[in-house]
This record gives C-alpha cells, structure tokens and sequence, in this order.
DNA sequence: TTTATACTTGACTATTTCAGTCGGGTTTAT
DNA sequence: ATAAACCCGACTGAAATAGTCAAGTATAAA
C-alpha cells in the first residue's frame, strides 16, 4: 500500500482548518502560506475531500473551507479513503479476474495483504482529526 | 509506506522455497516457473536476500537457493527489509534536516507517521514464513 | 574435459505514478 | 466593477518501479 504526499497534505490542511473551526471559512490560500503546500495542489485536494463530504465550500470573497462534521467523527481512514481514492495494498488483485500473476489461483500471499488492509485500516478508523488536535497543542506549526 | 512487487516477490518466492525445505536447492527458474515471476527478477531479488543472510546459494549445475534459518524464524519484517531497503512511510522527514515542509518545525502529522510505521512494523514482526505455510496448505498453487 | 545448469553482477530501459503547474473558468462580497 | 476565492480539467517534469539485457563465474554430470 502506498500513502501520498496527498494524503499528508490532505490531514495537514484538515488540522490546520479545525484549529480555525469558527464560523468564519478558511480560506486555502491562508492554508498554503501556514503549510507551505502548493495553492493549485491543496485546490485537487479539496476538492476531493469536498466531493467526499469532508468539508464545505463557501464561494466568493471572504470565501473559503469549513469542516463538515466535528472534528472527532472525522477519522483518518476518511480522509485517506477520499484523497487517494483507494487504499490500495500491493497490486496483486487486478492482474486478473480470476488469481494472481497470471496464475488461476489466488497467490499464495493474497490473504496476506487482506490481512494487511485490516490492519492499517484498523490504525486510521481508530484515529480522528480531533487526536492530531490534542496531540500537537504544544508544538504548533 | 510503500510495498513493492519486490517484496510481494520476494515472500511468494521465499514461501515457495519453504515448502521445499529439504536439503536439495531449489533453482531459481523453478520458482519462475511455478509463480510466475521473472527469472531476472527473482535473481536481483534473491541477490539481496542472500545478502541478508536469508538464503543460501549455491552454484552450479543442481544448484539453486536454500532457507537459512526454519521458516518460524524469518519474519515478514525481515524479508520486506531486505528487499525494498527501507520500509519508508510518507517523506516527511527527509524534505529538510530540521522540518517538514520548508518549515522551521516539525509538521504536525510527524508523529502520525512514527506511530503508523511502528504499527505496520509489528505486523511484520509478529508473522513469520511459517505462518504463510500453514495458513495456505489448503489452497497450493 | 566439455557442457549445460545455475548463480552473480551491473548497466540499461520502458512504463507508470507522483507532485505539481497552468489556464481557463464561475461565484459572490464589497 | 472588481478582486478574492472556489472550480475544473489538461498538462508535464521528475522520479520510482518493474523489469530486461549482457556478460560473466562456479560446479555437477556426462
């Protein structure tokens, strides 16, 4: 599996965007200055997470993001699952419909990275915006 | 972090081997044959888990590789480590000496990803070839 | 001793993915 | 009006991945 500047990115923003989690939108070019992540980058970010219910949109001047939900019912897992489309494990599924490397069966390692999945997906449901929160009060960017 | 074909190779490969654990070497282009792996592949691949002190070689004719320690005592850990070099998560701390980012300061996911590495790496730590073996005695390829 | 098998090594390459850019929009507060 | 901000899709340079290729060396068996 793989994890992507984009999801990096993607937790950063949110973190930096319930820090502000007042009325008043956040715009991404304030996002950009505090992070140092590329306007036009954060804009596919956003995107996406918008597209996936994480945040809101206000258009317009004095515009800008706000958290769609408190941020303790938004986990990682969300997060991750909506910037990077999937949370893809090894390649070994889409070789084929039926098995593995050109193999009928499924390979011998295939239960493996299932087993892998549940793992790490594991670690993301379990953590929300609000533990990055608490967690970096005193080291603040 | 990123998991490569390299390291799926590699515990494919290694488990084939395992289930010919008897004295005899089993050759490189058997395992080719049997999983569907290229021969040159495995050989860049089977070069740097010799070099870890995983297998065995041996040359010539009836040559081929053999397990150095009993399946119960290769953890996954070890083989992904010998193969993909570094088990990396997300670049993040490579970016800069002191921060992430361009900034002066640690990011505020940093920790996220110390915590996330070491999750993934008890994974690894806590399944061993063995555990491969039996849990595939069913359905062989 | 020849030969075929198999390991050894390093350079090379096509493809894909990543990270980010660019150029155009549309919306809305002031 | 106009400037700030979101919106959207196409594009691109660089890096990583997944191999390939070539030229060896070692050794068992015929």
């Amino acid at each position: 599996m793989k994890l992507t500047s984009k999801g990096r990115y993607a937790v950063m923003a949110l973190v930096d965007l319930a820090k502000f989690n007042s009325a008043n939108p956040v715009s991404l070019r304030d996002i950009s200055l505090r992070q140092g992540i590329s306007l036009d980058f954060l804009e596919q970010i956003f995107s996406k997470l918008k597209r996936n219910d994480i945040v809101q949109s206000i258009r317009g001047t004095q515009g800008g993001y706000i958290l769609n939900k408190q941020p303790n019912e938004i986990k990682l897992a969300n997060i991750f699952h909506a910037v990077d489309e999937t949370v893809k494990t090894v390649q070994c599924k889409k070789e084929s419909k039926k098995g593995c490397n050109g193999k009928a069966s499924k390979c011998i390692t295939h239960n493996l990275w299932d087993e892998l999945e549940t793992h790490i997906n594991s670690f993301f449901e379990n953590k929300s915006l609000e533990d990055l929160l608490t967690s970096n009060k005193e080291n603040r960017v």
